[in-house]
DNA sequence: GATGAATGAGTGTTCATTCAT
DNA sequence: CATGAATGAACACTCATTCAT
């Protein structure tokens, strides 16, 4: 499968993020998402095994995407503060400027489909970042924590705030985002 | 005439978040949900106006329980940090003690149906920790920025964490729990 | 049954006639009906024997009703065209004062129903108007057709055009209305 | 792809008639029409939006049937009474060979429904009969009284007694008919 | 490879009616 | 007498998926 048109399944994608954005996870049925991606119901199982596998393969995508954007072109040899403040703003760009695609993944990784996607996948996306931080812990520069909680104070706040231009009227300046990469920092650091 | 049932309406909730935390928000059907509950899908309907009020009506329900379990009995005369630090622990036991509920609300607030809520409703629950976090940014103590950042500090990492337990095999002991606090105190103070 | 109230039935047929006008005979569910006429579905029980009791029984009443309004005080010793003049008149009065009692009647002729009220019942209202048309078929007056030629031709039409006001814009003036009889009594008269 | 059955849709015509006839419009639901047809529900909707769409496009197919069998190839150059007496006698012909589906109209123009069928298109299915009848006016052949009142004598009667063979005992003879035809003239005729 | 037709199973919701009070 | 609660069955309609072309 998924010889011909790579820009059909790319259609797919792109179709499945704007209705689940749109009318939400229950309603995006595979009739709505084929027809809003111009393609038949029926051509939808060419590229996807079914429902579930399109979902998920979306929800990878997404991940895939964000990890490019954040790491990519990493310099590992700078230090690990400036390391992270980059990634941390890279993160905040990406998000901000596709919040369809970071929206859509909120809802996926709500939901039950989670399960369903290998985790050792995604982590192997975010390797790079997961070796940072495990520099900045031997150097004594970050807390001595489980990676969970350092990911509790270090992106997640990101991800809310990132998020808040779509839900509220709130909108951050440059300062503010600076300050935001501060309490994150002040959070983890020794 | 029969009474109505308290009991009923008590059923319908829980069957609500039985089912969303183990088949998923779509997938949760109206008749799935009666069935769970003892009930009859037509009888559900005396109870709630539709499914939509259904799932409303819970996450209002699971909110006003959160905020009685965090804030009740609230000594607003204490210090700031100690009502924080107070509030942060009852938070992170109560989401603890009720990861359904609090998973329920999550899949909710990442769906269309959040809009559905009168979101004052919700920050009346509230109120009192809005007061408290505004005296410590007057006396100083807490920085000056938008409430939204704080909280993003503040409580959504303490969600992060209590729900851990239910994703993952990470076990968090009450050292682990001061350090978390820390955390977001340290992000949060001036 | 029946034995208190008297108001209440004829609040459920007030309501039954007023909704099924309004909504549709199929979508006028007894749940409706009952609120409608201010009693709970439960009342309607003690009154009517099921929907189709109400729904017949509301059939005869307006039947009933019409064949007082049309022939009460009748002077048989009258010449057959002054009476049949003096009916028709009054028909179509009656009609157009009772539109929507007019409407459900029409609508449940049309439907199976129809088939479950005594036709003899509603045939016995309307005696002194057969007796008055045997007479002039047996003076000469009227063609000898059957009576089912002889009404689709004199009563029939006066039902069409009384009822024509609600359906359309049409108004007939006192002038349309004589001349609307002159050629029912063209078609019968001999 | 498979290509649309015409079949299947005459079928469900035919299914939706039969049934309106049997049990009723409101007794009449989508899934019995389906069975009664020999297809799933779910196919009833790739040929029709929904019921409405359904019943409405029934009642019109109905018309335009009749509108052909009553006027295809009229000469409308004979005298208005031959025209009219011609179309009489085959709306009485069509109506009797044809009660289940003159039934079914009916009930759905003593419906609510009835309100949704654009009026003007049925209109232009019997223009050619309008014309005529202008004409009969013009030539001071019939009375110049408004349409309604005239289609009233004139049509109407033909419908109930050509409708009576299926509801009551009474069978009329050809000179029966043209009896019938014959009042209708005379009431019409100036 | 691509499609619209086709469907059994399911959706949320309302139904006529009965029950306990 | 009168009622709102309760329900199994049915409602109109949509679903994810498959099939024939």
């Amino acid at each position: 499968m998924r010889i011909k048109d790579d820009k059909k399944q790319e259609a797919l994608f792109l179709a499945t993020i704007k209705l689940v954005n749109e009318i939400g996870f229950a309603a995006s049925s595979v009739a709505k998402i084929a027809g809003e991606a111009g393609v038949s119901p029926a051509t939808l199982y060419i590229y996807f095994r079914n429902k579930e596998d399109l979902l998920v393969s979306t929800y990878l995508a997404i991940k895939r995407d964000m990890s490019v954007a954040v790491l990519d072109g990493l310099d590992e040899t700078q230090p690990v503060r400036d390391i992270l403040h980059n990634i941390w703003l890279r993160m905040f760009a990406h998000i901000s400027l596709n919040k369809a695609e970071f929206r859509y993944a909120e809802q996926f990784a709500n939901s039950p489909f989670k399960q369903l996607v290998n985790i050792q996948e995604v982590h192997g996306y975010f390797a790079p970042l997961i070796r940072v931080i495990q520099r900045g812990i031997e150097q004594k520069i970050i807390k001595d924590v489980p990676f969970e909680i350092l990911a509790a104070f270090m992106f997640h706040p990101v991800m809310t705030l990132a998020n808040q231009k779509v839900c509220t009227d709130i909108e951050l300046d440059s300062q503010d985002i600076e300050i935001s990469f501060q309490l994150s920092w002040d959070a983890i650091k020794l």
